[in-house]
RNA sequence: GCCGACUUAGCUCAGUUGGCAGAGCACCUGUCUUGUAAACAGGGGGUCGGAGGUUCGAAUCCUCUAGUCGGCACCA
């Protein structure tokens, strides 16, 4: 089997399997040091920050002083990188001293910062290209020549040290494999994603839009997109008023004086709109958040342990100021509808209810078909913990709770600092965008913070008064986000039970076989189905591959044969095949695709 | 918010060195009356994101501004 040889960042050198992980993250290391070095040679007294191999790719990023490097000079860079392969030129390992190092680039301040970060005793480990030399976070490839099938992809600002209160520079992503296939199977795939971006067939299938004019981040809903989204919302209510959670609804504007006494005033507060001064003293405020809503549900009554674990749910409108280079079509917007909810337990409680949630959770995402999401316990940032909420042992207290309620499950996680709510830790369930970008979907945090800032109690066995702890969770997130995730995932050909148009019906001639097209219709609508007849003066043909690309479900052709045996002819979305059947048929095989959700897996 | 690119008809996009705003789809009208992925003909539709400037003349050049996209930062 073939082999390359790696050199790695102290020096030592090993063959590696061409096909393993390893070789493939090194290609992708070498090809982000090669294209540094084409940099370093194109444009006189340009600065180098990062270069780095990533899941898919790798970046590197410069700084120029006048304009930075644009897209339309890549293919020049581009062709240097290639250069390099062609010379069979050598990567060389030198361990250098670090004011020799530093000396090597006199007017490059990152080039200088990297070299302090990572040298030690004294000394930096350089790979050297030609006269040029850096370092790099991973193995590289000795021998270069395999550099040939890449693609520099684009241009994007990225903050030094990913810290935004640093300068900006200009990082240039790009793919590379070892072998011309993979590489073009790759941008093949890259393409594939945007054509499955929510965006794009939220738009083709009118599901949903976006006005700037009318409002940055503030989507509507078309009949299309209403119908899914409809759907979604009975079925989560309906599944979790089944699990014991109490439906409420409560008003979108709250007095601003409760999110002062919640904390969101204090921590949250450039994610909020500024509230509406009424002009008496009274400010109101759009709520960012339903907590404390549900908050103010729980405290209407004096409430009992018997009454425990108290579940409060609701599809709450919320809004927040998303920075606008935020916003994205449905995944980030500024107003959002959240499937929340909030359960007040004793602390005995606390883990079977973070159970029971993880189980509904799991239970909900089986009827979706959603399979690919990882679990991440989020917990605050112990170098600056003055972003939260400050009480260190509830913290630390509520981390390990979580922790140990996922070992217990026997669940895989990881495990992220900085990632918490400013009230607590949380689990989140994470999953990826069609772009590939990470999101969170579902949640599920631990709260001793509220219950005290809003000094809530429940009246225990003894008499007394106890404080109760909040888990707030959100299933499947926002009716946005979600509707989002499921349009790419199921890259517009939504299953049976959530297609806005369920059935498409077309009779052969207008003239003869329209009445009974509409007898079929009226009969499936008494069903509970979605289904209309394309009356329109157009051909057959026209009319199939409309409902074709509109991923209908099911399309019914019904011409003089059907009208004479009282039947259908069905044509299934994404199938070539014609079935004739009878009505009565085609509605028992509808309902039962309905009945169980149209799972596949 | 930051860096870069972009913003032209309902949608997708052309528009050369500044010189009379275009195409396809969609929409409307007519003809055709259709058996599984696009019948034919005609028609209507745009202050070229907004404001200001340069110029005899601006979709095109400059400035500001809003937004979109790719990222970064932030996050459901």
């Amino acid at each position: 089997m073939a082999q390359v040889q790696l050199l790695y960042v102290d020096g030592s050198v090993e063959k590696v399997d061409k096909e393993s992980a390893e070789a493939l993250q090194a290609l992708r290391q070498t090809t982000a040091l090669l294209t540094a070095a084409a940099l370093h040679q194109q444009f006189d007294g340009i600065r180098l920050g990062d270069n780095q191999a990533t899941d898919d790719g790798f970046f590197i990023d410069s700084d120029k002083d006048e304009v930075q490097v644009s897209a339309d000079e890549l293919e020049a860079v581009a062709a240097i990188v290639k250069s390099f392969g062609k010379d069979k030129a050598k990567v060389e390992f030198e361990s250098a001293d670090l004011t020799a190092a530093k000396a090597l680039y006199p007017n490059d301040q990152f080039q200088q910062e990297l070299f302090e970060d990572n040298a030690q005793n004294g000394k930096v480990p350089l790979f050297k290209v030609g006269d040029f030399a850096t370092i790099a976070s991973g193995a590289v490839l000795n021998y270069v020549d395999v550099v040939k099938n890449f693609e520099l992809l684009s241009v994007a600002g990225a903050y030094w040290k990913g810290m935004s209160s640093n300068d900006m520079l200009q990082r240039i992503y790009g793919t590379v494999f070892f072998k011309k296939d993979d590489l073009e199977a790759d941008l093949v795939r890259r393409q594939e994603a945007k054509e499955r971006d929510h965006r794009v067939i939220g738009n083709d299938l009118d599901l949903f839009f976006v006005d700037p004019k009318v409002g940055a981040g503030l989507p509507y809903w078309m009949p299309n997109g209403a119908t899914i989204r409809r759907t979604i919302e009975r079925y989560i209510i309906d599944k979790e008023v089944a699990n014991g959670y109490n439906h409420v609804y409560t008003p979108i504007l709250m007095n601003l004086n409760e999110y002062k006494t919640s904390g969101h005033w204090q921590h949250y507060r450039e994610d909020m709109f500024p509230p509406m001064d009424m002009g008496d003293g009274e400010l109101l405020e759009l709520r960012p958040m339903n907590c404390p809503s549900h908050i103010q549900v729980y405290k209407h009554h004096i409430r009992s342990y018997r009454e425990l674990p108290l579940r409060i749910a609701e599809l709450g409108m919320m809004h927040r100021y998303e920075k606008s280079g935020a916003l994205s079509g449905l995944q980030r917007v500024r107003e959002m509808t959240l499937n929340d909810g909030h359960t007040f337990v004793t602390p005995d409680q606390i883990e079977d209810e973070f159970k029971s949630i993880l189980d509904l959770m799991i239970n909900v995402y089986h009827d979706f078909d959603i399979d690919d999401y990882t679990f991440r316990l989020s917990y605050r940032d112990p170098k600056n913990t003055d972003k939260y909420f400050d009480d260190d042992e509830m913290w630390n207290n509520a981390q390990t709770m979580l922790k140990k309620a996922m070992d217990d499950m026997n669940l895989n996680y990881v495990e992220a600092e900085g990632e918490a709510a400013f009230y607590g830790p949380k689990l989140d369930v994470q999953t990826k965008t069609a772009l590939g970008n990470e999101e969170t979907l579902s949640t599920i945090q631990l709260d001793f913070m509220l219950p005290k800032q809003f000094d809530l109690h429940y009246v225990g066995e003894d008499g007394k008064d106890h404080r109760p702890i909040m888990i707030h969770r959100g299933v499947i997130s926002t009716m946005e986000r979600f509707t989002a995730y499921l349009t790419e995932m199921y890259k517009g050909a939504f299953p049976t039970w959530l297609a806005p148009k369920q059935v498409q019906i077309i009779p052969v001639r207008e003239d003869t076989h329209a009445e009974y097209a509409d007898q079929v219709r009226n009969e499936l609508a008494a069903a509970g189905i979605r289904a209309t007849v394309d009356h329109r003066n157009e051909k057959m043909g026209y009319k199939i591959r409309e409902a074709q690309t509109h991923k209908v479900p099911y399309t019914l052709v019904v011409g003089d044969s059907e009208v004479e045996n009282n039947g259908v002819t069905v044509r299934k979305y994404g199938e070539q095949d014609q079935i004739s059947k009878s009505k009565s048929d085609f509605i028992s095989e509808i309902l039962a695709d309905l009945a169980t959700y149209s799972r596949t897996k």
